[in-house]
DNA sequence: CCAATATATCACATAAATTGAATATGTAAG
DNA sequence: CTTACATATTCAATTTATGTGATATATTGG
């Protein structure tokens, strides 16, 4: 059962701890409900590429991608890793495929 | 393993269905991922509240948390019924419960 | 060093989300 | 019908997010 459930007589610090908790899943949850961070991130559990590869991938520019990529390596979902010229991204650990495996299976089961 | 492989000879009406998914997707995470939107989904979780009761229990204000539950209502995360003067909502189905499990776990276990 | 390629960043314009205050609606009680 | 209570809606103001074009940085090869 989610989250602790919160009372008039819940004391302030766990009260603190909870909010705290609600606004890291919620930063969390904000980085990876934009459609084109989501698509990015379902083509890295895949494995690793590169951003010129996203680029392909989900059909948007140089920039917008880069700056998708950006937004998730500031919240910590994906790594890069330079070879050479090319940048690769990879997912950073298993939170975002844990929820999206959730998501895949609420939203693309069969039909 | 999330979402279909795309490739460049994936053909236009699955790519189409892909991306209507991940539409569907981004716009239930974005419903979510409001933080008060997402501490009235918890505390549903345990059974139906009055919107007075959820007032209290975020320490919002009337109108925030009738907007909020408005938005959530439009996007069919909760249901309400109507009790005389008062108002009770609940989750519409276990689309929220599933995700919120799974962000329990990753955000809210020990410590 | 220079050119080419891959990626990142910046500044701006626009769009979308959020908030707050005020007002409206629906219901029960008298 | 009138009042009081619970909830919803509206609107304007503000904030935040996003895409775009231009420019910057890093790396390799010649």
């Amino acid at each position: 059962m989610p989250l602790p459930i919160i009372t008039k007589d819940t004391n302030p610090s766990e009260l603190n701890a909870v909010v705290d908790k609600a606004r890291s899943a919620s930063n969390f949850l904000k980085a990876i409900s934009h459609e084109g961070r989501l698509m990015i991130l379902c083509h890295l559990v895949s494995g690793e590429k590169s951003v010129t590869e996203l680029e392909d991938l989900i059909s948007a520019r140089q920039a917008a991608v880069s700056q998708q990529l950006s937004r998730l390596r500031l919240e910590g979902l994906v790594i890069p890793r330079r070879d050479g010229k090319t940048i690769y991204y990879r997912l950073a650990d298993d939170k975002p495929k844990r929820v999206l495996e959730v998501v895949y299976d609420l939203f693309c089961h069969d039909n």
